[in-house]
DNA sequence: TCTGGGGTCCTAGGACCC
DNA sequence: TCTGGGGTCCTAGGACCC
């Protein structure tokens, strides 16, 4: 049976701030969403303040003020470098190892003796070499060693790692873990497992009425259930595989009620999303816009949503774009306020094995020449050093917010910190 | 004034074919 | 006017994740 350990990284966007402001280390922290909507990451002296994941910053912004926390704007480009470093530190402790998202990967460590102390060993490394705090669980597989984090990371005795191997560990963290808390585990199926009166993940996985399980929470329901007894079923996916859809969209930092913003926007979602195509060889057939006002004013509401799909794929951005505008033309009423749209391309082929349409004109092989330059102008220039006229170039209306970024330590050679 | 963004998987049901 | 069975493929929508 294989041994598996989840390493998350601990308030991930708050302890990558912390890294050069060790003076925050005595204060609560938080880092916002984009435009500064709401919270996203948490230290826990802001959580002990009761401030909520996904809290609107708005509505907290005078306790923030009162307990002297230290609020950020999103800064990605700081935390996804922190993040290689830390990955690449897990790669030198496993021969397999998934990065799960951003801050958490799985790591294989079958076979290894005292896999408890081998994780200390791995925190301690993380900690003084990154700076990055880290819970670590163990277990034979996925979804317990996402309990046994969970563990690790709430209670303070066991010092960042607990272990689910042991059977008394096992059945006393599975009696204390409540079932939404299991991973994959949502709102939807804890109202369900509620009527039917399992609370605790340990009711959950001695539940015996399988067909119920199928039909009431689906596969992936059965699956979970199953690997809370140490049956594997999802296991480690160690290539990383191509995306099947790629969206892009943002809320907008002051509302639109022009068309031409709501073109610019888009043709600005269209070139991120297209550039992510190209990235991984890919070509799209399909493209969707939406547009919609905002859900939380007192406004009227309008939503409206619709795809094209063409015969032949491309990852030419200015056939994108093309598309998302006539979307757009269709969808666009007047008097609305907008709040936010949204461009998703889908149904992927590869590059390669594009075939040509024989209804649609094609200048694939200029097109593709022109992307790639585009691309490395881009890449070495910097992101949008050449991007089409239509995305606008002084475009302040739509664009988001972000008052209270931290500086790009890393990234930017204008930003490094110094040292006196 | 102010409420994020980007993904995956599964199922049911419709369209279509023989 | 009513009437079968079996299969595949695609899509929309729900649920979940970080």
């Amino acid at each position: 049976m294989k041994v598996i350990a989840l390493v998350d990284c601990n308030s991930f966007y708050c302890s990558c701030e912390r890294l050069f402001r060790p003076d925050l280390n005595e204060r609560p922290v938080g880092v916002l969403s984009n435009n500064d909507g709401c919270f996203v990451s948490r230290t826990n002296e802001l959580k002990a303040l009761g401030v909520k994941m996904g809290e609107p910053y708005f509505k907290v912004k005078d306790l923030c003020r009162k307990n002297n926390v230290a609020v950020f704007s999103a800064n990605f480009s700081l935390y996804t470098n922190i993040s290689d470093r830390v990955m690449f530190t897990l790669s030198q402790f496993a021969p397999e190892v998934e990065i799960y998202s951003v801050d958490e990967a799985f790591l294989d460590l079958t076979g290894v003796k005292n896999v408890e102390q081998y994780c200390r060993h791995i925190k301690y490394v993380i900690d003084r070499h990154i700076g990055i705090p880290v819970s670590i669980g163990i277990a034979r597989t996925k979804t317990l060693a996402k309990i046994a984090n969970h563990i690790a990371k709430k209670n303070e005795q066991f010092h960042g790692v607990f272990s689910c191997l042991e059977k008394n560990n096992r059945e006393w963290a599975l009696e204390k873990t409540s079932v939404d808390n299991i991973w994959g585990i949502g709102r939807q199926s804890t109202k369900k497992l509620h009527m039917i009166n399992i609370k605790t993940a340990k009711q959950f996985r001695d539940y015996k009425n399988n067909s119920l399980i199928q039909k009431t929470f689906t596969k992936v329901g059965r699956q979970t259930q199953d690997e809370l007894r140490e049956i594997l079923c999802f296991d480690l996916t160690l290539e990383i595989e191509k995306k099947k859809e790629i969206i892009s969209s943002r809320t907008f930092g002051a509302p639109v009620f022009d068309k031409k913003s709501l073109l610019e926007s888009v043709a600005n979602y269209a070139s991120t999303a297209c550039e992510k195509l190209r990235e991984q060889k890919s070509v799209c057939r399909k493209v969707e816009v939406w547009v919609r006002t905002n859900p939380f004013k007192d406004v009227e509401q309008y939503y409206a949503v619709d795809s094209y799909t063409m015969l032949a794929g491309s990852s030419d951005t200015r056939r994108i774009i093309k598309h998302s505008w006539e979307i757009i033309d269709k969808l666009y009423r007047q008097g609305f306020e907008y709040k936010k749209a949204l461009v998703r391309i889908s149904s992927f082929q590869d590059q390669k094995e594009t075939q040509l349409s024989l209804f649609e004109e094609t200048d694939q092989v200029q097109s593709e020449a022109l992307m790639k330059v585009i691309d490395d102008i881009n890449r070495r220039e910097g992101p949008h050093t050449i991007k089409s006229l239509a995305c606008g170039v002084n475009n302040k209306a739509w664009k988001m917010r972000q008052t209270l970024k931290s500086q790009r330590y890393v990234t930017g050679w204008n930003e490094l910190p110094k040292v006196k």
